[in-house]
DNA sequence: CTCCCGATAT
DNA sequence: ATATCAGGAG
């Protein structure tokens, strides 16, 4: 594993890169508000975001707050989350939460990350994301993707989302935490796939370890 | 580490 | 048939 100075300076080659090939990086859950930002999270779970984006609109509208979603039968929900899968824990953490937030913190997701990780149903991943997507705050989300790319670029050889992040943590200044987040995403989810990465059509194959090392990639 | 779990791509 | 999808809890 190289310095961690040489990892700084590839990783912001990599980003500077990546800020340019995706201008419009972002979330790409559909949400109007913290709330339901956080429902989309949870929902997200093992599920793509394009089939996420397919339930919520209904959803959404039949739950306006946290005592919407808190007084809903768990039969219900669980009708109204199955596409998604995962459907029993979803339903039962999404009351669990709504309950939560309604009772202690009125109704509002706060916009601490060391209060949401204590929520039922948040873990550091969605956490970071509420911070980055909803509150605008630094945060390094180390989701599927980002556990992917981290260490096919070589920025890790940890497989601890929560190593990883810390890891991650060294390497990218902090200002730059949130871009980094939703190009490192985009980027896994356009170009960088976990099956048949495009390593020919890739934007920062020079700087990649992997781009040759594996010959299963095209 | 295992379990939860449906939908889609390969 | 199997891997994968913006994970979290026990």
């Amino acid at each position: 594993m190289e310095s961690t100075g040489k990892r700084k300076e590839r990783a912001a080659k990599v980003l500077k890169v990546l800020k340019k090939t995706y201008p419009d990086a972002r979330c790409e859950l559909d949400f109007s508000n913290p709330l339901e930002l956080v429902i989309g999270c949870i929902l997200s779970a093992q599920c793509t975001d394009k089939r996420v984006n397919s339930v919520t609109p209904a959803l959404f509208a039949k739950y306006r707050t946290a005592a919407d979603w808190a007084a809903a039968p768990q039969a219900v929900l669980e009708q109204e989350l199955h596409s998604t899968g995962f459907f029993r824990s979803k339903a039962k953490n999404i009351r669990a939460l709504c309950r939560l937030l309604d009772e202690q913190y009125g109704g509002q997701v706060p916009d601490d990350f060391d209060a949401l990780v204590k929520l039922p149903g948040i873990g550091r991943k969605t956490a970071n994301v509420l911070m980055v997507s909803a509150f605008g705050k630094p945060g390094i989300v180390v989701d599927t993707h980002m556990k992917r790319l981290a260490n096919r670029l070589g920025f890790t050889r940890e497989q601890n989302p929560d190593k990883i992040e810390k890891e991650l943590q060294k390497i990218i200044p902090r200002k730059e935490w949130g871009a980094f987040s939703h190009a490192m995403v985009f980027h896994g989810r356009r170009c960088c796939y976990a099956r048949k990465p495009a390593c020919s059509q890739c934007p920062v194959r020079e700087w990649c370890p992997s781009r040759e090392t594996d010959n299963a990639r095209a």
